[in-house]
DNA sequence: CTGAAAGCGCTTACAG
DNA sequence: CTGAAAGCGCTTACAG
């Protein structure tokens, strides 16, 4: 591996000289092409430790995913991949596999690692994660989910909750089965279902129930026909898409016919709903946007310049075959 | 930030002396839990750039994807994630957004971040490629992509297609349409259709017909009306269940009934196409299972051991619905 | 515009 | 078991 020092040598100059060509530094003309020329001809890459070491900065962001099948996280990294590729940042990534003990490790991992900033989708923060990041003392900008102190990106869940609560009244179903996520997730578990009580404040002849699933699809299949069997409501709102997936299956294997004897809905508008049979109707959150938002609110916050501490997302409701009419 | 210097200080010791505490070297007892509790008090944590500068190596393995919407990829991730946690390797990701160009940056950009090893999921190995590879010095393993020097971890495209063609055999389809793909994509685009037609070679009444789509599902949708405005085959087989999930999607439009009038088959067994109507007959890859794989083989070169030059990860058919008796 | 020198925070032989 | 010293490959004031 050749060094700054092969170079200098090699173009006749000292290596501050070359070193200050790297940085675009001030370097004549003549001086300049020699140089150019000798790192092509040696084929050289500066030493980023190095670098790093000496200039305290780095270009790499740290992402902490909840898990990695899933069409929203997917999402939102193609977002946030994006935006920081314009900006010259690398990725590296850890999956926290849903575990809040691995998400620590995480952040301690990557404070190690000297990124300049994080990027962060969390089911819940605690203090265990603000201590460890005022630890670190990195700038980070949260995904999906909303913090008194923090920056954040988040979807607008109560208003998709209330979207699609105000949608489900007007088809007229009175009988509904919310099957929810762990309130322990603020966005999906509790401002989704929040916004969706709000759209029945008004009414009274309705009869909501509520269960609960865990986030993967085969959960949800076991949680539906757990619901199955003790109720019998005209429609299952789903807190998620994938959840709404399991209930299909769920209803499938019972014969149920969709949606003529049972409605479904979800959340997420993942791609797959649309090529479901009936089409599934779901609220659209925009993953990419937002991936992308953080990334240039987290680039903006290591620059220094101050970033409104919340950003919202919007979201908005697609009606296709799922709901019928009652 | 404190250093190695201001925990030799407050331990009474020499900075030689802790940085042989940090990597295992020989410290009486004593020392050892001085330093250990002034570090914990300190909250000390050595900074990775000047161990790296000095010691010559890294935690970060660089990880190349052709995309981030993907099962396939999401799969291999989650397996390649599995391996490398253990090992105390951290992902550095690149999304190539399958573009050739994208790849080779990315491989000198990795270079410049001193990776000790590369997870590559190529679509076409090119002479750039390799020169890149060579240049960077970096021990490479490669997923789902066979090449003649490199090292790599691929499915049994072949064996997949035979599998399948053999299947469709059984079935009484003679009149067969392959909606494959590029052929710049050797794994994809020429073995799984060579297998498949291997499965025909001693059968002379069957007439197939190749057509080619693009991998995302908007491209297989238009790709798959094409192939139905110019001919009514009793089966689409497609190259991958993204394609074939394009290809439901067009049938559909045309209220072709599946698979009473047009059988589908695709490659990959993607989560979804269990709980499609009807659902898909496939050939399960096991990707999670080959991310870990390929993660192994790679540390094990970085340490310098032998690894085969190829490995490969086998598959099998999953018959479900959505072909019928011809 | 250019160079000599100091230093970033570690690790690693080498003595003792 | 422990410490003093050199050095990894850069960047950055500071002179000139």
């Amino acid at each position: 591996m050749k060094t700054i020092i092969d170079i200098a040598q090699a173009a006749g100059v000292a290596k501050s000289t070359v070193s200050r060509y790297l940085n675009g530094g001030s370097v004549s003309d003549e001086t300049k092409e020699k140089i150019e020329r000798i790192i092509k001809q040696y084929n050289y890459v500066p030493n980023t430790f190095a670098r790093s070491l000496k200039a305290k900065k780095t270009s790499i962001i740290g992402i902490i995913v909840p898990r990695l099948d899933s069409f929203a996280v997917s999402q939102m990294l193609i977002g946030i991949d994006d935006t920081l590729r314009q900006e010259q940042y690398q990725m590296l990534l850890a999956n926290a596999n849903q575990e809040t003990a691995r998400e620590i490790e995480a952040i301690y991992e990557f404070s190690r690692q000297k990124i300049s900033g994080l990027l962060f989708m969390a089911i819940k923060i605690t203090d265990e994660h603000r201590q460890a990041i005022a630890q670190c003392k990195i700038p980070v900008v949260l995904i999906g989910q909303d913090d008194a102190l923090l920056h954040s990106v988040i979807h607008d869940d109560r208003q998709a909750g209330y979207l699609l609560g105000k949608y489900v009244l007007s088809k007229g179903h009175r009988q509904i089965a919310y099957l929810g996520v762990t309130e322990q997730d603020d966005a999906v578990g509790i401002q989704r279902k929040l916004g969706f009580q709000q759209a029945f404040a008004d009414t009274t002849d309705h009869d909501i129930r509520y269960y609960e699933s865990g986030f993967r699809m085969d959960q949800a299949v076991v949680a539906a026909h757990h619901l199955l069997d003790q109720w019998t409501p005209s429609i299952v709102v789903a807190a998620t898409d994938n959840i709404a997936i399991g209930v299909f299956k769920a209803a499938l294997s019972r014969q149920i016919d969709i949606p003529t004897t049972l409605s479904i809905t979800g959340f997420g508008d993942y791609d797959i709903t649309e090529i479901m049979h009936p089409a599934l109707t779901t609220v659209k959150f925009h993953y990419k946007e937002a991936g992308q938002l953080a990334a240039t609110n987290l680039i903006q916050l290591i620059h220094g310049q101050t970033v409104a501490k919340t950003t919202i997302s919007n979201c908005e409701l697609i009606v296709r075959e799922s709901v019928d009419n009652r």
